[in-house]
DNA sequence: CGGCGGCTTGATCGGTCTCAAGTACGGTGG
DNA sequence: CCACCGTACTTGAGACCGATCAAGCCGCCG
């Protein structure tokens, strides 16, 4: 249940006063971020939109990681999503965010506002259409977390790193951002099981973990079978 | 594992030869399926369509019941969802399905042509904004499905049966068009676990149980307080 | 009436959670 | 440089929830 500190190394606030860059917008919807917005940094743990806040913004990460979340109802977490850089988040349908996000070290995001997204897409079907796109990836991602959800720790857990290890480095070496409380909640397991299991797999010599944050997949194909 | 009868009522092809009806196209994506598409017709268990075959139609249910699901490596089943009269499924971004879709019982379905809309949407930004909006739904609906999948199979069937009843009837009556089987694939558990737990909710006066498919809700509260 | 499929109920097993220590690591201050 | 502390992680023992295996029941249709 939220062991994690509550630290908030920046204070943040809807204006997001603390852009600290500004480029010259000049065409493209969700692509052209780059070019159309400002660069924002968080500290570890801060947090970076709440949910059912407005959803007044779009975030790219630049460097770092950010994590969404949702507290239930019995005051676990369940994390929606590891982003990292490269990817996007915080793009929603409605005027609300959905989930929360948070940094989970501290992270680089480019904004851009949603207002300026969703005006172009109304005029630029090439935009609307990225903006669907965009939607649909998503909605994929979500539908491979929730098929995790049903398997066994040790397939969750293997799964997990195969992923990590394709969208980190795309090699076999993997430095972990997240701590073991973020992939338990992740894969909707305890920190306990996460830890056991990651043992059991070294000792079946599925991979290697010199640190805990530092994973070294040593048998993929033994994972890629868990995987199923 | 799959216990259901595969008998396939209506022989099925892609060129869905078997269409009854067809409209004349007006305008409209979407939302106007109504107007442009053709009506079909499948038998209880019939496959609409395959995981990985090319997504060249999208469908919306006029009346009966469709399931989507994916089979997992370990033979399992998993249901992605339920669909009931008024929705609309099998749109995807790409260009294969990403699930498999069965009638449940009978099922009378509007088609219309993924490439029609698409091409839609290349000029009508109106058009865009409605294939968005409804992913961006699907999405939602994906990810209370995933946050389902963490919770106790008590919590997981009363959600499902608040669900049903706000989707099927909106009253506290309702009549299950899916049998055991399909709930359990649909909420990770065994078909043992979910008939336990309604008799447990019949005992608790939480729901009535007249007959296996025909369920009351007795004490939405209860329900309620399970969900979180 | 018999048979079959869908559902329920019972007994036991097993995987994950819970509660509780113990260990490794990084930072801070003496 | 070392002692100390706090945090993250690991490991262990036992409890518990849902899965599994196995019968039995019910409704439907031939």
């Amino acid at each position: 249940m939220l062991t994690q500190t509550e630290l908030r190394t920046v204070p943040v606030n809807h204006s997001h006063a603390n852009a600290v860059a500004r480029a010259a917008p000049i065409r493209g919807g969700i692509g052209a971020i780059e070019t159309m917005g400002s660069q924002m940094k968080f500290g570890a743990n801060a947090e970076i939109f709440g949910e059912g806040e407005p959803a007044e913004y779009v975030y790219k990460v630049v460097t770092g990681a950010v994590r969404t979340y949702k507290i239930l109802g019995d005051g676990r977490r369940q994390i929606g999503g590891f982003y990292l850089p490269g990817d996007i988040f915080g793009l929603e349908i409605g005027k609300e965010h959905q989930f929360s996000a948070e940094a989970i070290k501290g992270v680089t995001v480019l904004v851009v506002r949603r207002s300026a997204i969703v005006a172009l897409a109304e005029r630029d079907c090439e935009v609307a259409r990225e903006l669907w796109s965009f939607t649909g990836r998503e909605l994929k991602r979500v539908q491979e977390h929730m098929l995790l959800l049903v398997k066994s720790a040790q397939q969750r857990v293997a799964s997990f790193l195969l992923e990590m290890s394709k969208r980190l480095t795309g090699t076999d070496a993997i430095e972990l951002p997240m701590s073991r409380q973020d992939i338990a909640d992740y894969l909707g397991l305890t920190i306990e099981t996460v830890s056991r299991t990651m043992t059991q797999l070294v000792s079946e010599q599925a991979i290697g973990l010199p640190s805990s944050r530092h994973i070294v997949l040593r048998n993929t194909g033994v994972l890629r079978r868990l995987n199923g």
